[in-house]
Parts: C-alpha cells; structure tokens; sequence
DNA sequence: GCCAACGTTGGC
DNA sequence: GCCAACGTTGGC
C-alpha cells in the first residue's frame, strides 16, 4: 500500500464536506498541476492519504482512502488531461497535525510538503505516515 | 529554445 | 496584504 497527502482548501473543500460524503466518498476534481496529476494516476485502490487544509488550518486532520483509480476529471475541459480519483473518509486525526508541528519533528524534515510546498498531490513514506499518526495520536 | 512577464499557490 | 516559489505564456 501507498501513502498519500492531498490538500484542499477549506473554503473550497473542506473534511467536513468529505465527512458528509460518507462510504461512497467523492471525486478529487480540480488538479491542475502535472506533477499532481501523475501521483494521481499513480494512486491504487486501498492507498491512504492525508487530508491536509491548506491556508485555513494548515493542519493535518484526517485520512483517506483511495477507492476508485484515476480517470477524467469531470470538471476539466474537453480534451483537457487532467484526472481524478474517488476517495472516502477513513479516520479523522484525533490529534490533527500542525504544520507547525511538522517542521519541528526532525523525522518529517523531508517531507515533500516541506520541500514542495505548492504540490497539492504529494507522495509520503511509509515512516512519515507512522510519524504523523503517532503525533496524531492515530491508531492505524 | 530562451527568458521576461505574468498568474497562482500558500505560508506568514 | 506581502512575497517566495514555481508554473505557464508568448515574444523573439
């Protein structure tokens, strides 16, 4: 299994909105940036992935899974590349994680959204995801 | 193909 | 509101 990071802003799409969407979850639409795009298409069934709030927030605050693989983003324009993937909520951070927090754990000093903050669609080791939720006091 | 101008993201 | 980082656009 892999392990993502997918941020969102809360005003546009926030936990809450992925909360309500229940066991059927919803698409990631509006990736517009190729190197996003390409971890989407990476991404398997059963992956997980962090739901971080970008702007508002800026804290880690739950998990995700990957339940349906990439195909075209409904919302792109016609014979535009872009792509999306079905996700469901999984777990909410009993702890939600920081970015403050993040930058002062030495373990999460590479993390790619320290080094590419602007990626909105990132890759996370398997020893980063443990870091992050035991520092979100996630059992998982 | 280079690069300046410009737009967007996202932290502060 | 500012600005750094970075992606895109368009003139040459």
């Amino acid at each position: 299994m892999a392990y993502w990071l997918m941020k969102s802003e809360p005003d546009a799409w926030s936990w809450q909105h992925q909360i309500k969407k229940g066991v059927s979850g919803e698409a990631w639409s509006g990736v517009r940036n190729h190197t996003a795009k390409q971890n989407l298409m990476k991404m398997k069934k059963g992956d997980r992935a962090f739901f971080y709030h970008s702007n508002i927030g800026k804290e880690i605050v739950g998990v995700v899974e990957i339940i349906r693989e990439h195909y075209t983003d409904p919302t792109a324009k016609k014979g535009e590349p872009w792509v999306v993937v079905d996700v469901r909520a999984l777990a909410p951070m009993p702890m939600p994680v920081t970015l403050t927090a993040i930058k002062t754990e030495p373990g999460l000093k590479n993390m790619a959204l320290l080094k590419h903050s602007r990626l909105s669609v990132q890759p996370v080791t398997a020893e980063e995801w443990k870091i992050v939720c035991r520092m979100g006091e996630l059992k998982m």
